[in-house]
DNA sequence: ATGAAAGCGCTAACAT
DNA sequence: ATGTTAGCGCTTTCAT
């Protein structure tokens, strides 16, 4: 493990100042021609690359931003992290990507680390927790955006996607394809998105004079494996249903599955509507009628706000809305 | 922006020189029981917390390790950061995320990136790329473990997939199943593991003293899309073809779709078999036949191979073989 | 156009 | 047990 080359030994090799070195590799204007290509000529052959750590500790920029995530293994998230990293890699950021797990007291606990590393800033999604020390947390960093859930009192742009619409749009469309009994499997309870979208769902039933919702609704981990198994107990506890709408299409494939284990047919005895639309709900036999989410599209939009107010240094609360679009698909025609 | 409360700050305030600040925070056993209850109190009330980027300059090491896939939407990709992830969190590393979105050369630039930020080291999936400039950007590196590719020439431990025999397995499945003409949708031409599953696909092939398969083999992009395309193409090229290997789930999920379109029916008229098991399998219709690959496991076993260079400083070249298992479903059913 | 000096916030010897 | 002095590899004044 040979020692790291340093501007000090390009700038002996090159025989002027260490000084002079800096100005070269910040592309500086008062370098003469002839000293910055003998600099330069000297940079290749040693090979030299200047210390960002160095470099952090004197600008207090590091040109790295932080990703929070519930579940980096969750497509939504992950095409979220590919927009961000995308747009990131395209303005010179690095992304440092941080999995809670759906565990909410690591939310505060990576928002530290981060802290610690100098983030110049970050993107936080779909924040499972609300109280002081995440506010102090996030209050501390220089940036901050976030994503599928805003923080009352802390003005932070966000970009939010419309989740009360998406779920009066998805209800709707279900009643006005004749079902009376919708259930609502309905992900996490700590999911801010989950509550707009439940708020959603409960409109478009108000509006049919439809009650029995408390009852139809159930809370399950955003993952196949528990919205089958919710899917399936809410389909046997109320017999009456026809219909589900579902948190996401993670979970509304659990019910798919859950379907076709205890024999009822989709979407003829029961119908499906998902959310998000990700790529496998066109797979899916039958297709997923789906709410379409544009994942990496609010990554970049989350990464613009960000690097804004990384540049200005003012936070703004600008709230980028994104509207889902229902897509009608086999689990639910029109 | 208040500015960063410091080492200093916290030395000031307690009356003590910033040393015996530093020993608090560091764990150092020689410090007065009194002066580190006094420090300690004087750092909470401050909020102090020591600068990660001051500490990695000072100690030339970050807590931070990088990570390389060709598309983290990929969930192949999206489960081995999973792996990684959590593992690093669980020792105290942070993860730089870097997505190379199948663009060889952008493998290069984020290896530099990686060692401009002084990264403690890197995982590198998938590697598209072989040259020169490659190697030397992963020598310059303090530590790197490669999953799913070796380096001839580079020792360097990996966690491997045993490809040749996964291609063997599944080719061999569908012969023995009766099929005498099996297409390979083999992905990536870049692509190291479709090189190799190509390799079990054709001694499969040979044991059976069937040869075509030259024709029959096709490359694509490993995505759902493009996998559907080129199974059609492949399809109406070669009527005689009543199988298909495919790369990977998504591109045997793109065949499905393109069965689908053009009316043949899977398993009858085509049987399907697919690579990695990634959750969305066993929930197509029909589900699908696949080798399973332990992706959160490989995710954190490179981990570990990590840690153990990064700890020990000795490269090492231990390879982790990880045999694929074929799981049988419907899409091509004993 | 170039150089010298100070400082970013910490750790690591080396005193005392 | 605590303090002093360097030094990590850069950028940023301020001189010349």
């Amino acid at each position: 493990m040979s020692r790291r080359v340093t501007i000090d030994d390009v700038a002996e090799m090159a025989g002027v100042s260490y000084q002079t070195v800096s100005r070269v590799i910040n592309d500086k204007p008062e370098v003469s021609p002839t000293t910055r290509a003998r600099v330069q000529q000297v940079i290749s052959t040693l090979g030299y690359r200047p210390s960002r750590v160095a470099r952090s500790l004197a600008t207090a920029r590091t040109a790295t931003i932080g990703l929070v995530v519930p579940d980096i293994a969750n497509p939504y998230f992950s095409d979220i992290a590919h927009g961000v990293e995308q747009s990131g890699y395209e303005q010179g950021y690095s992304l440092l990507l941080c999995n809670t797990n759906e565990e909410p007291q690591r939310e505060v606990d990576v928002l530290h680390v981060l802290d610690d590393k100098q983030v110049d800033g970050v993107i936080v999604c779909g924040l499972r927790q609300t109280g002081g020390p995440l506010r102090a947390a996030l209050a501390r960093l220089p940036a901050a955006v976030l994503v599928n859930r805003q923080l009352e009192g802390l003005a932070l742009p966000a970009v939010m996607v419309d989740d009360v619409t998406g779920g009066y749009l998805a209800t709707s469309h279900l009643l006005t394809s004749g079902h009376r009994a919708v259930g609502f499997v309905a992900g996490p309870i700590a999911s801010d998105s989950g509550k707009r979208r439940a708020q959603g769902y409960a409109r478009a039933l108000a509006e049919h004079n439809i009650r029995g919702a408390p009852d139809w609704l159930r809370h399950c981990a955003p993952v196949v494996a528990d919205g089958e198994r919710t899917a399936a107990a809410l389909l046997e506890a109320h017999a009456e249903l026809t219909a589900l709408f579902c948190y996401n299409d993670l979970v509304a494939a659990g019910a798919l599955q859950a379907c076709k284990r205890i024999g009822r047919k989709v979407p003829d005895d029961i119908a499906i509507v998902g959310f998000d639309d990700i790529h496998l709900a066109a797979l899916m036999t039958p297709s997923l009628t789906t709410c379409h989410v544009p994942r990496v599209d609010i990554g970049r939009l989350a990464f613009d706000l960000l690097l804004r107010q990384i540049d200005t240094d003012e936070a703004g609360d600008a709230v980028i809305q994104i509207s889902p679009r229902l897509i009608i698909r086999a689990s639910a025609p029109g």
